[in-house]
DNA sequence: TTCTTCAATAACCAACGGGTTATCGATCAA
DNA sequence: TTGATCGATAACCCGTTGGTTATTGAAGAA
């Protein structure tokens, strides 16, 4: 039974895979075919990295002839920033001297 | 060379690792025998699990006799918000720029 | 139509990872 | 000293996963 943190995780977990979707929020939307060629690797690999990504939410894709174009959901990171900042609330309960983190977490 | 995200996501991309973290956040410091009891898996495991938390830096142990306690160090976290941030943050400047885009268009 | 291109799927393989049991060193108890 | 307990390590097993090549279907191009 994986929650949503579970999923997000195991997704981001994978380099390549994050690679893909740090691509797609700085540059927008690209083609299969534009991923492929920065990837380092194949284009059924990234096809497949797309899928899981898209299983988790991440990304969404958009069919346009032949040719797929595909964009990052990054409100699809809502329950990875529920679960940081729950645990890090957890340890602020306990303990005071946070201030760093919290103000990384404010910007 | 694996930078500090990657450690992280892979450490807590796994479900009984994710539950140990939580629990040190939760409820502070335990011991490796207070960890296994509740946790579902034997103790060489969990102790494997706590040995990955350890090496990124986002757990510590305290030697006490012949038992071994751990804590969270959710200071380890900072990189994930780092990334996080980053991420919804490229997402907002697209988001200005196709504002931007929107209101030239206007005039 | 025929040929090419794009992306998804199939089939397969090797490596990794998380689990186990067995064991060992170290510490406390008797 | 002897025996029990705590936790780390070793050795091993097996399922998962990330990669590959081959192929397919769909959509332009000629």
């Amino acid at each position: 039974m994986p929650n949503a943190q579970d999923v997000l995780f195991k997704t981001l977990a994978d380099p390549t895979r994050r690679a893909l979707f740090e691509r797609l929020c700085r540059e927008g939307e690209q083609t299969v075919g534009a991923l492929t060629a920065q990837s380092g690797v194949s284009q059924p690999a990234v096809s497949k990295h797309l899928g899981v990504l898209r299983h988790a939410g991440l990304v969404r894709d958009r069919h346009e002839g032949r040719q797929t174009h595909y964009s990052a959901q990054p409100g699809a990171l809502g329950p990875l920033i529920d679960w940081t900042s729950r645990m890090a609330g957890f340890w602020q309960s306990r303990f005071d001297d946070l201030e760093d983190l919290l103000k990384r977490m404010d910007q």
